[in-house]
DNA sequence: GTCAGAACTGACCGATCGGACAGCTAGTGT
DNA sequence: ACACTAGCTGTCCGATCGGTCAGTTCTGAC
């Protein structure tokens, strides 16, 4: 509809992430994303090779910084790779709100592009895991680490209001707690 | 294909649980439900009206818990409807792990039936939020009380492997962490 | 001007899906 | 023996979707 300067590729782009956030990804149609933009199913599979693609696009910098985060926490010892992991998941999903409620809301379509495009994205989840669980089996801290990971995401893609760094630092302070940590 | 002596309507309901938490909600068709089964698809329309009366079926018992949940937690003082929130919810989403799964996964197909079906389960997630707040409206404690909703969630549709007694207690603690109270 | 290639499009196709419908079968009551 | 019904099925249909393709328009280099 509203049709900026910017490339169509990005507004293409722009438009898919918008439609897959609230309709989901199989709920979102090429003529869906085709029409937002004004521009014709054939112009949009001109710019993207398949559907999948377009998903792929659209998660691919996020997993590329969720990888690099799991590689970065394996160097750190435990103590410090969860407030490490903490920080970082923090800044991830506030950075990528609407593309990490994609990735979750589309686990079963995305996989097939986990696998394939991103080196290192398999397990990903479970080490992160590991690492808020400060290395620790103990089940306690194994569920108060996914019960962290969860908290976190769902907050970065729940329709909270409130300036971002109020919201970095609730979910900071938050998520330790979580971990039976306290702030600092 | 395992063939029970149940009755073809629970199998279906059954069937149809177990592939839209694969596969989504979106992602299953009646063929793949019926075929699961090993009866047709006609015959699968024959036990329900279509295939939304399917994912209805499946949530209502849910529905109807959190919104007798909520609906509890609004007579109690603010810092006891904290607690029985928690436990109210650990035990939600330990007793419907699949469902709740299913529900997240299929939130925007799963709003036209969610308004229809039951009554009063518009907004239910904010008062719950609001309760697990302990009723204030602070950044911090409406945080905590998001992560807190959607750890419990995660941690209940997720792959933990431990025994229930376990989980239960483990979610239970790590919530109230969350939301920065101590157990007990 | 013209030419090549990029950008873009309308028309079309095969596959799949949700659903409708008429009919078959077995059991039950009379 | 008969009628009636619940359970079940094969077949068909319209709609939708992802994707292809031949062809058109635009644009910049020469």
């Amino acid at each position: 509809m509203a049709r900026s300067s910017t490339g169509l590729h990005d507004q293409l782009l722009a438009a898919a992430l918008r439609l897959f956030v609230q309709h989901g990804f199989r709920g979102t149609s090429l003529a869906d994303i085709a029409a937002e933009v004004g521009c014709s199913k054939a112009s949009l599979l001109y710019h993207f090779s398949n559907k999948e693609a377009i998903l792929g696009e659209l998660l691919l910098p996020v997993g590329k910084e969720v990888v690099a985060l799991d590689a970065r926490l394996a160097t750190l010892p435990g103590e410090e790779a969860v407030r490490a992991g903490v920080a970082g998941l923090v800044d991830l999903t506030v950075r990528f709100r609407q593309e990490i409620k994609v990735l979750f809301d589309n686990m079963a379509d995305a996989t097939s592009l986990r696998e394939a495009d991103i080196e290192g994205l398999e397990g990903v989840g479970q080490r992160l895991v590991g690492a808020l669980a400060g290395g620790s089996s103990a089940p306690l801290d194994r569920v108060a680490a996914t019960m962290a990971l969860g908290g976190m995401f769902l907050a970065g893609a729940g329709p909270l209001e409130m300036d971002e760094e109020t919201l970095r630092e609730a979910m900071t302070v938050s998520a330790l707690r979580t971990l039976g940590r306290t702030p600092g």
